[in-house]
DNA sequence: CAGTGGTCTAGACCACTCC
DNA sequence: GAGTGGTCTAGACCACTGT
């Protein structure tokens, strides 16, 4: 059975997040000691130490030695869930999340596949090929490459169906780690018809590949977006480095 | 004085992240206990597991209760400091960076800018206008703006200096946190005529506001990049997720 | 100098995975 | 049931910041 319980770190991070959200502590200002802390929430200096971890990976404060942390930013941070899901993100944001599949094809893997989603030589995948609106307005063309066993599931799903992310999940398939790459690309004939937009026209491009919690790849995927319509934010300190700069190749 | 000596936990940390990279645990393999871990190096659970939680920060590694965590991915991953640093980032890669000084202006701040740089109505900003290249090929057009005083450093400097935020770290600026937006944009005149390409022309587009220890902001910057000379990347995971994306506004 | 966060220890109990 | 990582405690010492 799965712990419902939430660890208590993660309910003091929880609110101190609130409270830095609604601008108890000012933007600039300073959070109280940890020691203050762990007497205020009754636990101790280490759990109070975990939690602030969380705040500090997020980027919503800072910490050094010798003063109290200062607080960096009070905007609402994406739970991981809303980074994997293109629905559950359009819907924390109030938007109105649509789509359809466009084409399923099941076939032998080709190499590079096999070698991001560590299959062995002959090994089938499933591609999907799937058009992304909000508010009935197409913004992105994702094209998601399966191994077979998670192909069949999707394939199986209703072709209405707004999120596959939920779905895989109520079926154990879990997403746990993300490795994104984010540039430039051109529309293609299919991208172009899809998107309502020129052959050739400029798309933000996201490529990723997920693993599940045994680190075995479950999904590696290409998406394509309208310039406009979204853009990428991430968080990076001395503390956490996440983000990397690659030459394209 | 500050602390010459590195903490035991990122020697571990450095130890492991050879150690991964060397393939002495395999792709998909396991590392060893954390107790074992302990006896090994002679330092506590507490200290492995700092060692690991940056390990798991970079996308190396898995980790879930009842299983050794298993190997993820063997790349390099970059340091904080890489990703701040042009100059330094493209050094690490084997390349050469160079790039001019095109413009400096001194002037009061516009709103935005007061807002990014947390600024009083009134104060001073310097813009300072770069073109960018490896090996002598641009590939970048970058537009920062600095506070006052960190912007009489950066208008000091030799205009061949290849690199500034070297010398700003020699002033004793630092930066400890980075936050980033990536979207795409279009080339205007002043990109067009720097990156030798066409007005119009799609670029990939970085943002960034920087800050020191305290919490203050530092620099404010736009950079353009020619399309696939670079790609960024990025490592998410329910542990700690650094990304979000952003409808843009 | 007092107060703060950074590092490290030694132990405990528990949820979970796998055999 | 044995082994593993996740959570939590209670303490210690130190480096650093500010007054």
């Amino acid at each position: 059975m799965a712990d419902g319980r939430q660890a208590m770190y993660r309910k003091v991070a929880a609110e101190l997040r609130q409270g830095i959200s609604d601008g108890a502590y000012g933007s600039g200002g300073r959070l109280p000691a940890e020691s203050a802390l762990a007497q205020t929430y009754g636990v101790s200096r280490g759990t109070i130490r975990q939690a602030l971890a969380l705040l500090r990976a997020d980027g919503l404060v800072t910490s050094r030695r010798g003063t109290r942390r200062v607080v960096l930013g009070t905007a609402r941070v994406q739970t991981f869930s809303e980074t994997v899901s293109f629905t559950r993100w359009a819907r924390s944001l109030g938007e109105e999340p649509g789509g359809r599949v466009v084409d399923v094809v099941r076939r032998a893997a080709e190499p590079v596949e096999r070698e991001k989603l560590r299959l062995a030589e002959g090994d089938e995948v499933c591609l999907v090929l799937r058009v992304r609106t909000l508010s009935a307005v197409p913004v992105m063309v994702e094209r998601s490459v399966y191994p077979r066993h998670i192909g069949e599931i999707v394939a199986g799903l209703d072709p209405a169906a707004v999120s596959h992310t939920v779905p895989l999940e109520e079926h154990g398939v879990r997403f746990t780690d993300v490795h994104h790459t984010i540039d430039l690309t051109y529309a293609d004939a299919d991208d172009a018809a899809l998107l309502d937009c020129r052959v050739g026209d400029a798309l933000l491009r996201e490529r990723r590949r997920s693993t599940d919690p045994t680190g075995t790849p479950v999904e590696w995927s290409e998406d394509r977006y309208l310039p406009g319509t979204v853009a990428f934010t991430v968080h990076n300190s001395s503390a956490a480095a996440a983000l990397s700069r690659r030459t394209a190749s």
